[in-house]
Order: C-alpha cells, then sequence, then structure tokens
DNA sequence: CTCCAGGGGCGTA
DNA sequence: TACGCCCATGGA
C-alpha cells in the first residue's frame, strides 16, 4: 500500500543510529525485520512511500511502528526560529522519525553497540539473529528474527564471541539469564514512569546512562530522553556553550536530539 | 577521583 | 597491507 507524508525518510532512518535492522538496497529501496515480520519499503518519490504489505497488515502492525499518530510538522515548528543550528539540523534531518521498536531487542542492540560503530554493530545483531533468531519466509531474504532470551541462553560462549561481541558477551547473556528466568519482565516496563523504567534498565549489568537513554528513546517511545553520546556531546558543546534549552522542548526532546545527532555526524564526516 | 581493557570498522599512509 | 583512532561501561 502506499502511505503519504514529509517526515518519512527511510535511509536516513536506517542512518540516525536507531534502527540496525534496515537493509539499503538502493537509495530509496529497503527492506527492514521487526518482530517475526519483514518489510518492503520503496520510497517512490519525496513524500510518496510504498510499503509492501496490505491495509490490514499497516493498520495491525507498520503504523504503529513507524509512529505514523505523530505530528512531525507541529513538533518542529516548535523550534525556537532564533536557533539557527537547530532548524538547520531540522531542516537536513527532515523524515527523521523516532520507530517503536521492540523493547528486549533495543536493549540487547544498544547494550552491545557500546564503543562500536553503526556498521559494526549491524554485523553483530545480524550474526546473533542468524546463529539462534528464528527464520523468517519471505521474498527479500534469508531473514531471522531477533532472537529471544531463551534463543540467546542457549549459546555457548564460543558461539557469542562469533558474533563479535568481545566483553559485551557478559552483559548480553546476564540479561538473557534474568528475562528467561522471570527475574525480569521488559515488556511489562511499558507501564513504568520513566524514573522507575531508567531505574530498571540502569540496574542491568552493562547498561549505563547512555544505552538507557537509547533503549528508552527507541524501544519505550519516551520521547524526552535525551541520549548523549560523543557526538551529542560535541554537538551541545560547540553549538550551546550556555545549555541545550531541554525545558523549551519538554517532551520531544528526543526527536530534537535524532536531528542534531544525523546533523552534526554528518556534517563532521564530510570534512 | 583516575585509568584502562576490549575488538571490529574505518580513514590514512 | 599496516597502523592508529574511535568508543560506553565496569572494575581496579
Amino acid at each position: 500500500m502506499i502511505i503519504c507524508s514529509e517526515h518519512f525518510d527511510i535511509k536516513k532512518i536506517a542512518e540516525s543510529g536507531q534502527c540496525f535492522r534496515i537493509n539499503m538496497l538502493s537509495d530509496d529501496s529497503c527492506y527492514l525485520i521487526h518482530g517475526d515480520k519483514v518489510l518492503g519499503v520503496t520510497m517512490n518519490n519525496k513524500e510518496e512511500i510504498e510499503l509492501d504489505c496490505s491495509e490490514d497488515e499497516y493498520g495491525e502492525i507498520w503504523s504503529d511502528y513507524f509512529d505514523m499518530n505523530t505530528d512531525y510538522n507541529k513538533i518542529v515548528s516548535l523550534a525556537d526560529k532564533e536557533d539557527i543550528f537547530l532548524n538547520n539540523a531540522i531542516e537536513y534531518g527532515r523524515g527523521i522519525r523516532i520507530l517503536k521498536q521492540d523493547p528486549w531487542e533495543m536493549i540487547i542492540s544498544f547494550i552491545i553497540s557500546q564503543r562500536k560503530s553503526i556498521p559494526a554493530i549491524r554485523t553483530s545483531i545480524e550474526r546473533l539473529s542468524r546463529l539462534c533468531g528464528q527464520k523468517i519466509e519471505n521474498p527479500y531474504c534469508e531473514c531471522y528474527a531477533f532472537p529471544t532470551a531463551s534463543q540467546i541462553i542457549s549459546l555457548s560462549d564460543e558461539e557469542m564471541s562469533s558474533c563479535g561481541l568481545g566483553y559485551r558477551s557478559a552483559y548480553v547473556r546476564n540479561a538473557a539469564e534474568k528475562m528467561a528466568c522471570g527475574e525480569i519482565d521488559v515488556y511489562s516496563w511499558n507501564s513504568l514512569s520513566d524514573e522507575k523504567l531508567r531505574e530498571n534498565l540502569l540496574s542491568l549489568y552493562g547498561v549505563g546512562e547512555k544505552v538507557a537513554g537509547c533503549v528508552m528513546l527507541f524501544g519505550y517511545h519516551r520521547l524526552d530522553a535525551f541520549p548523549e553520546d560523543v557526538w551529542i556531546k560535541r554537538a551541545l558543546q560547540a553549538e550551546y556553550p550556555n545549555g541545550f534549552p531541554f525545558d523549551a522542548y519538554k517532551g520531544y526532546g528526543g526527536i530534537m536530539q535524532q536531528y542534531i545527532f544525523f546533523y552534526y555526524r554528518n556534517m563532521s564526516k564530510q570534512k
């Protein structure tokens, strides 16, 4: 089916560091893996997006996954008109959305992400899924769902190392053991307050402030979460010597964070 | 408080 | 081909 939005650029979303399972086939075409589904996405032109699914499946799964009920025009219009940097970042990143991804997948993915580049994270997650995830029949690729906790704990240390997890293996195994034995249920954390959710995430071995922030934003859709990695820290230091106006953007600071991250990182790469 | 492991991708020579 | 650089967290 076809959807229309000026805030939907799957390539920018794929490069924005929030999702590691979008595989670009060309500049405007890709497939992505979510749960036990694979979806083909093609950008026919700037504002027309073709999704390879039925209207029913779109309504049941993808509309929510792509967060189509959030009005990005309204949010970006709230940016301070005198903040040239932020307005440039928003214009440059137009099309980025915050996806609603699976909390369990986000916890493990961002534990793996620490001290890794985006391509390296993608490689590790692909290997892990291939090793123990459920195979998904689809017309695009040999695809495997992101593994469950019990699938992960079935792996030997050697198998985990073969995914390039390095010292993160112990973090991943610890979280999977807690989840598999029922000590924690990350899906039930959806109902918690931001503060309690952050506390629970930080209690996991290998999860610090930055990883917790990413999981809150991308796995629990807490739009106030503002994960600060090195790029964001550099951007805020360079562009907001008096501090970023968090209070002015209460309720969607995480969206501003995505625009700033994408813009600043790409500007730095250019030179 | 400071220091540093650890491993894969990437830019540079 | 080879080398240095990047990098989030826990633990010494």
